[in-house]
DNA sequence: TATATATAGTTTAATGTTAAACCAAATGGA
DNA sequence: TCCATTTGGTTTAACATTAAACTATATATA
């Protein structure tokens, strides 16, 4: 791999932590959640309020059709209610349940267990300090996806 | 987002990006050749030689069976070779095909030109600075993801 | 107002991945 | 030598994701 060029360096290296990350968090979440599901289920515990499918695919970035299949999981499990919006006659709403707020609860402990055991072999400051970049980085990307379709 | 503690922003960030590049890089890649792929014909052409499918599975950091798949995917197009290993009855041995280089070649200039576009946008300099602590993060997770198996 | 365009959400087909069960062959210890 | 364990590879089921086609509703413009 080292002989690769950096930029393809950089977009593997993001892709098999991505990749680990993500098997090693769904392996210790409870109530059979995926992360997928937990974002869902985090966001609306920390900002509060509604909302629509529409805007939480945005938020998370995936396509509507993924946003449709991760809601349709939650609320099978009875974490999330949907509604149709009053207002608009193509829309949902989405609301957190008290049983999605407990789940999110439980998630977030067995999550921060998870990451404790990293605690002494990972340089978290030196990551965060990369957040900004990571940041910039993704935005140019979405809009790079976009900007590919015209 | 922004008030998760900084090591969920960092892995959301990062399963972010990747999701972006893989599909902003499978769609243009050449042959209908996926990330996977292109990945191992890359590492056949620049480290040359052979490999079992162990030994690529190890290298990628995927299960066995992620590359299996993508092997059986890969001598469909014609672009490696199976044989069977004469000194393991259990083995076999992969080898890259010239339509592989091709291919391999095709993709890089793809991927290349698709790299470019990013040029003057991303601060590729940053990025190659975090490299060797992205690098570290990725072995220990990889540690972690075995460890928990005990 | 009427028509064209944009948006919300769903569905389907395809891909890549894990985990786990499985078979076959190699290895190691009693 | 024999048996238990390990290893290589495949298969299956489950999941998350994209792209694209589709329905229904909203919005904008001529």
């Amino acid at each position: 791999m080292s002989t690769d060029p950096p930029v393809f360096r950089l977009f593997n290296e993001i892709g098999i932590i991505s990749q680990l990350s993500g098997t090693i968090m769904a392996r210790v979440l409870p109530h059979g959640l995926s992360m997928a599901q937990f974002g869902v289920l985090n966001n609306f515990v920390r900002l509060g309020g509604e909302r629509t499918p529409a805007r939480l695919a945005t938020a998370f970035q995936v396509t509507r059709g993924a946003m449709t299949n991760t809601l349709a999981r939650l609320e099978a499990q009875g974490f999330i209610h949907l509604r149709a919006d009053p207002d608009d006659g193509r829309g949902k709403i989405v609301t957190i349940t008290d049983a999605g707020r407990q789940a999110r609860e439980d998630a977030l402990a067995a999550l921060m267990g998870e990451v404790g055991k990293l605690e002494g072999k990972v340089d978290w400051a030196a990551f965060e300090e990369m957040l900004p970049k990571l940041e910039a980085l993704r935005k140019i990307l979405d809009e790079e996806r976009f900007r590919e379709k015209e």
